[in-house]
This record gives structure tokens, sequence and C-alpha cells, in this order.
DNA sequence: GTCTATATACAGATAGAC
DNA sequence: GTCTATCTGTATATAGAC
């Protein structure tokens, strides 16, 4: 927040120009191949001016990532009434929702946790997200063993961590573009439906 | 000539000592936070010499990953006389076992793959290195098929595929070094095998 | 081959007018 | 709030002596 008078209407759509403007350069060429002079063309604003709304560039770099964070909800619904088994299936298919309808921010954070990069509240931001998905996944499965659904012997933890790792890794094989693989995408989502739930059925 | 062929010998320990250095550097700190004065301090020289041997800096950085990716083979030993079961395990510990060896070198690797910023040649090297680690698991799941011991219903593409996003997927959480996690990597990988195992024989 | 010194470019950031 | 003009630092790269 800036100190200045109440009387700016016009600086604060400004302000929210510079702020999505550079939100969306971060996440489509990273942070160094951002300068302020390609932020400050495309919001059509002078470099100076966003550093007059901005301490540094870093200042407004978290904040354009506060942006880019906003959409990382996941609205999982009303699961409690389903079937264990579609539980499951309902939040594999989440996952990749999110992931498709976040596209290109979603490699933007991809890429600051594999360089560590990323400021540290980004990251429990995250990490909070991350570890929230995985207990819901555990949960279902709990819940499935305690209907006598799922096998006996699965184990909540262990088998919702193996289960998001597997999402983990399809997500990272977006990204390599593997023309080779004689397997697209969708098919591969669906044979791991059909093998997680033979898993946990039995 | 005489003083010619001296100074190459020399100089070709010396390019050798840059081309390591920036290598190491690169992999531990990426290409923009790597100057080549840093790569001349470290390697002892001035970055005029640096440029004398390389034409540019990113010509510098494709040779320095080169020699990045030298170690960058699978070494199977021979597999045929194992039980397809233990193949697959086998083949298991060599990933898990070569992502811990190259370390630092293989987050530098998946930071380019994020981002798509690789030489052609490297990613295409990578690749190869990919397709064909998935090709050996599809061919122990195929010959176990085979022989008998693995179910008749196994599909060795799907299942390879699944197998390797599973294990990509762990090396992701890697990075992320969740602390929130209540289950430690190699629990994971001991559980990965056995409901890997428990598909395959049915 | 290796150095010092320098050219050139461009980044982030500041000063001050309006 | 917003601009133009400028400062300052540092990057890659070149010139030329040895």
């Amino acid at each position: 927040m800036n100190t200045a008078s109440e009387s700016s209407a016009q600086g604060t759509r400004t302000r929210d120009r510079i702020l999505s403007t550079a939100a969306r350069l971060f996440s489509q060429k990273g942070y160094e191949h951002t300068p302020l002079s390609h932020v400050a063309r495309e919001a059509q604003v002078s470099k100076a001016l966003i550093l007059w709304h901005f301490d540094s560039k870093e200042d407004l770099f978290r904040a354009a990532l506060g942006r880019t964070l906003e959409p990382y909800y996941i609205d999982v619904g009303d699961l409690s009434s389903l079937d264990e088994g579609v539980q499951i299936t309902r939040l594999i298919d989440l996952y990749v929702k999110f992931v498709r309808d976040n596209g290109y921010s979603v490699r933007f954070i991809v890429d600051l946790i594999v360089r560590q990069s990323g400021p540290d509240e980004v990251m429990s931001q995250v990490n909070e997200l991350y570890s929230l998905f995985r207990d819901m996944l555990a949960q279902a499965i709990e819940r499935g063993r305690a209907t006598g659904r799922f096998r006996a012997d699965v184990d909540p933890q262990l088998d919702a961590a193996l289960l998001l790792s597997t999402l983990d890794g399809m997500l990272m094989e977006r990204f390599i573009g593997d023309e080779k693989s004689p397997i697209n995408p969708e098919q591969q989502i669906e044979h791991l439906k059909q093998t997680v739930l033979g898993r946990l059925l039995g």
C-alpha cells in the first residue's frame, strides 16, 4: 500500500493493471526474463511509476505472485454422499482439471519449487494446498476401509501419497512433451483410475 | 610451433578446468545467476580467456551441459536371468540410485525441462534416456506376462508409463521438501514396489 | 593462451518537474 | 500519480599487449 491520499481512483486502476500485467509476464517468461521495462511497456506506464507503486522489482514479484495464486484453491464440493471409489476418481479429476485450468501458472510455480527460489510465504501456501489434497485422498481411503468397501490392508497415508506422486509425475510429463510416448494423457489417467481402484477394492 | 604445442597442452587443461567449473556452477545456481566473472574467479582465469575458448556464454553453457550429461546413462547390467518381479524392483532401485547419485544436476535438468529453455540436442538426449528406461520397464512386464508369472491382463506400455510417472512424481517431491508429510521417501519406495508387484502378480 | 583495459548494453533504481 | 532524464551497477564481449 502506498501512502497517497484517497483521491487515487485512477492510481488504483493503474496499479491493478501493473499487477496483472506483471503476474502474466512473470508466469509466462519467468522473473529473470521479465525486465521492468517490459512490464512497463505492456502495462503502458513508465518504469518509474512501477517503482513508485512497488518498492522494488522483488516487491512487485511478491505482489504479483499473490495474484497468481488467488485461483489456487480446490472446490471439492460435497463428496460425503458418494461411494468412496467414486470419491477417489472425483479427486483425481479435480487434480487434472486444476492443472489444466491453471495451465501456465502451474508451470511457473513448479519452476519456483524446482529452483527453490520462491518466497517462503508462497512456498508454504503451495505446501498447504498440497497436503490438504493429500489428506482428502487419505480420508477418502480411510472411509472406504471403515465401510468395508476397500480392502482392510490399505494404508490411507501411504496409498494417498503414492497416488499423489503419480499425479505429480503425470503433471511433470506434460512439460516434457514426449512425442515418442505411445500413450496419450487421457488414456493414462484412465488407466491410473482403474489401477488405483483395483488396488483399493482388492 | 614449438611454443604453440606447449601452450596447447596447457590450454587444454585450462579449457577443461573452465568447462568443469562452469558445469558445476550452472548446475548449482543456474544459467542466469552465474556470470562469467564468477566462473572466471572459480576457475582462476580471466573472463577474456573464457571467451577466447568459447565464443559466447551460451556456447560455454552448451559445452558445459554436455559434460553434465556425460554420466547420464543407466547401467542395467544383465537382468535377463532374474525373475521378472525382481527385474522390476531392480529397475526401480536403479532409478532411485540414479537420481541420488546425480543429485544437483538432475535438479538442473528438470529446471530446463520445466522452463523449456534447454537446447534441443540436450532435451532430445534426456528424452532418449527417458524412453529407453520406459521401454526397459515395458519389456520386463511383457516378459513377465509371456512367462505367465504376471497376470495376463497387464498392459506393458500403460503399466510401464504409470510406474514411471510415479517415480517422476517422487523425484519431484524431493524438491518440494514437504515437512508435513508423515512419510519418508524410503518407506514410499518400498510401498511402491509392493503395490506394483501386487498389481502385476495379481 | 592469457592477461589488462575498455567498449557497449541494459538492468534496477532515483531525482525532480508537472 | 505520472512522467522524463539520469545515475549506478554489472553483464557480455572486444582490443590489443605480452
